[in-house]
DNA sequence: TCAATGATTGTTTTG
DNA sequence: CAAAACAATCATTGA
């Protein structure tokens, strides 16, 4: 990539002694805007999604306590003012729950990732599906039997029942 | 009018 | 292994 002047081979740790968590990463989205100005599909992406079955990153516990937190927030605070508010208040409360009480909240994130594991599973395999069709399309052509080997959907769940948290293990 | 931004932390992803 | 990016949200703002 960079190849050019392979002058000054050393220098290579400097900066990166710093840690980048000081506080915000620093506008990392600036930092990909300053990368190219690339444009990503935040809702609406009408056809730019090239992949509707690609399942998007889990939410993490954090996220899922957001969730409920911006409701309560916009509960007692109506007048809410942007999204910067309820994520800053949300972040110290975050940080003053304990573990058990983020417990719920972690179980749920991990449901999610479970689900998300099983999307990408299946999109995975699309994709793979996907990828052969177009690395070599021709090729086996007697095989009409096109792609019926997607799993359907196992039935196999015993009892996957919303595991609400009402055990409440008190570890402090 | 539409889309991006801002802010939080955590997880996923890539290098 | 480590650093980067992105996950939801939504009022506000920029082009």
């Amino acid at each position: 990539m960079k190849g050019s002047k392979g002058k000054r081979t050393s220098k290579v740790s400097k900066e990166a002694l710093k840690p980048v968590d000081d506080r915000k990463v620093g506008k990392r989205k600036a930092a990909v805007k300053a990368d190219k100005g690339i444009k990503r599909p935040t809702k609406k992406d009408l056809k730019a999604k090239k992949d509707p079955n690609k399942p998007k990153r889990p939410s993490s516990a954090f996220f899922v306590f957001l969730e409920d937190f911006r409701k309560e927030y916009k509960r007692e605070n109506p007048n809410v003012k942007s999204v910067s508010a309820v994520g800053k208040a949300g972040g110290q409360k975050w940080k003053s729950l304990s573990q058990s009480e983020r417990a719920p909240y972690e179980a749920k994130a991990a449901k999610r990732k479970a689900e998300y594991e099983k999307l990408m599973k299946a999109y995975d395999k699309k994709a793979s599906a996907a990828e052969d069709e177009e690395s070599e399309r021709s090729k086996s052509e007697v095989n009409d039997e096109d792609e019926a080997s997607e799993e359907e959907h196992e039935e196999d769940d015993d009892n996957t029942e919303e595991d609400d948290d009402d055990n409440e293990e008190d570890d402090d």
